[in-house]
RNA sequence: GGUCGGUUGCCCGAGUGGUUAGGGAUCGGUCUGCAAAACCGGGGACAGCAGUUCGAAUCUGCUACCGACCUCCA
């Protein structure tokens, strides 16, 4: 039974969907006017592994992560420019290039992470119309109220009728207390109320025409309005549109649970008159030198910069599954505290993990297994399917896969035997764990690059046969040629490992 | 200030009222023509104080420190 760490409840739930066998799962996607950063890629895998779990135990999973790119505005005030036309004013772009461009560059990122993509990835700018409609629900239902052209959530009126906080811990009063003084509130009754629709400033790129009607004193008017929705908008309008008016599971970042997921709750509730997500789920930041990584901290590093290595305070370049093992290597709600020392224990750890699998496709059975196998390949399916369901426990996911490379390594140093059936099971489990839920691009070849470009099998054929050349002088005892033909191998940059029998080698 | 969370060995990082997390580093050993790898073993921990308990790193209280959110943020 998977149990759910639902930040509603705050505690661990037993996982029931709506409907037998169906899950609908949302998740906040990326504002793309940036490259993604190492934050990006934790909701990204978290969220994915989720997805590759609740598919591998069966579930038809409709997954939908949106794109948002429609820029809110930089500060939460009437006027200025929203995060896309700032970019597109910048490089002197139509904002919808600033968007495609970096949308293409997020599914780069995420296709080297072996982030699957989502059933549907929804564009804020794609669904206006759901958004507006969204909108006049609310508005319909008396929740809302219009100001100069624009129109607010009276979180006020909302919160006579339902728990507006519920999901943050909050309640209105300490809002209105802490709420701290910003520009440009003026429109708003309250502080704490939130824009479902922007007019739009003369100098606003991206805007939208609107017709809304709304009620002023009992008499029914007509509000034209040029502008662009809210933020909070387009996750309760895409949400409800692909998934219904009550799904499973919304996640996100810990730092969207307020305000972006609170108003999206009332939102919803506002306008269907109940709650739409039943699993409200959060990952924890990443850190660096103990502050969240973040845009605003100016303290990010990107994707692209752990791929290439060129950023001051990483030593060397990391290899996309080095990253998301290293993400793996925490459970999700928890911190992880980036550096560059944390990354190269990991990719050490990724490496050996690595080769560990591909010895374990090169066993061969014997009649039986050795007591000590026996028992790790009899527990490790039932220990394994216990740390995923307990809230997706990765790390002790791992730490069984690293018990299990030692029984390995064992047998692939003739120190054990394992049974026909223990290893099928064994290769089964790696299979479903390893490579299908934690998505670890394992190799045969050791985790590590091989050739490049098409001819891959020639390649290895052909160090093969000098491997196997040097094997025969090793028989020989001719040194003299085994250790030329290992350091010449080694000065182009293979490593080159003698075994029992035999030899393994990597570039 | 309010709300919430954290503090685990040299480092990263799980965890639960009593039983080895795991990885990296390090030290010793086995194996090996040499090397690498692998394997075996060692040391090293639960922020501090007090309490509950037969027993607490795990529960409670207090103290200290750190962080997140309250503004765009994954």
């Amino acid at each position: 039974m998977l149990y759910l760490y639902n930040t509603l409840a705050r505690a661990k739930q037993p996982f029931r969907p709506l409907h037998e066998g169906h899950v609908g799962m949302y998740v906040c996607g990326p504002t793309v006017y940036g490259d993604a950063h190492l934050g990006h890629a934790r909701p990204a895998i978290t969220f994915d592994i989720l997805f590759r779990y609740l598919t591998n135990i069966g579930y038809k999973v409709r997954y939908v992560r949106n794109i948002t790119d429609v820029g809110h505005l930089e500060h939460d005030a009437d006027e200025g420019e929203d995060k896309i036309a700032k970019k597109a004013r910048l490089e002197q772009l139509e904002p919808m290039e600033v968007v495609q461009f970096f949308t293409n560059r997020y599914h780069h990122d995420m296709e080297a992470l072996n982030v699957l993509p989502p059933s549907i990835e929804p564009h804020a700018s794609g669904h206006i119309i759901e958004q507006i409609a969204f909108v006049q629900k609310i508005l319909d239902k008396g929740y809302a109220y219009v100001s100069n052209g624009s129109i607010y959530m009276d979180v006020e009126r909302y919160a006579q009728d339902f728990p507006y906080g519920k999901l943050s811990g909050r309640n209105l009063e300490d809002i209105v207390t802490d709420t701290r003084e910003l520009d440009g509130q003026d429109e708003k009754r309250h502080s704490y109320d939130f824009a479902l629709w922007k007019k739009a400033a003369p100098e606003h790129i991206m805007h939208w025409p609107a017709v809304f009607r709304y009620s002023d004193n009992g008499e029914i008017r007509e509000l034209h309005s040029e502008g662009f929705p809210g933020w909070h908008m387009e996750c309760s309008a895409m949400g409800t549109k692909y998934l219904g008016e009550e799904f499973d599971i919304h996640g996100g970042g810990m730092d969207l649970m307020f305000p972006h997921h609170e108003a999206e709750i009332a939102q919803s509730c506002a306008a269907l008159g109940h709650d739409t997500v039943r699993y409200w789920l959060h990952n924890n930041m990443i850190t660096i030198a103990g502050k969240k990584m973040g845009k605003s901290y100016n303290n990010f590093i990107t994707l692209r910069q752990f791929f290439s290595g060129d950023h001051h305070l990483l030593s060397k370049a990391f290899a996309p599954m080095t990253i998301r093992f290293f993400i793996l290597m925490a459970h999700y709600r928890s911190t992880v505290d980036f550096s560059s020392e944390a990354l190269e224990a990991a990719e050490k750890g990724y490496q050996r993990m690595s080769e560990a699998y591909a010895r374990l496709q090169k066993l061969n059975p014997a009649a039986t297994s050795t007591e000590e196998v026996h028992a790790v390949v009899a527990e490790l399916r039932t220990r394994c399917t216990e740390a995923m369901d307990d809230d997706l426990n990765t790390p002790i996911v791992i730490s069984h896969l690293f018990d299990s490379s030692r029984v390995i390594n064992n047998l692939a140093d003739g120190k054990a035997t394992i049974s026909a059936e223990d290893l099928s099971e064994l290769r089964a489990v790696w299979q479903q764990f390893a490579i299908d839920i934690l998505g670890l691009q394992l190799d045969t070849n050791g985790g590590q690059q091989t050739a490049t470009g098409g001819n891959t099998a020639a390649f290895n054929g052909a160090i093969d046969l000098l491997l196997g050349i040097r094997l025969e002088a090793k028989r020989n005892k001719d040194w003299a040629t085994s250790d030329r033909i290992r350091n010449a191998l080694t000065d182009l940059g293979f490593t080159v490992k003698d075994t029992k029998d035999g030899f393994e080698w990597s570039i």
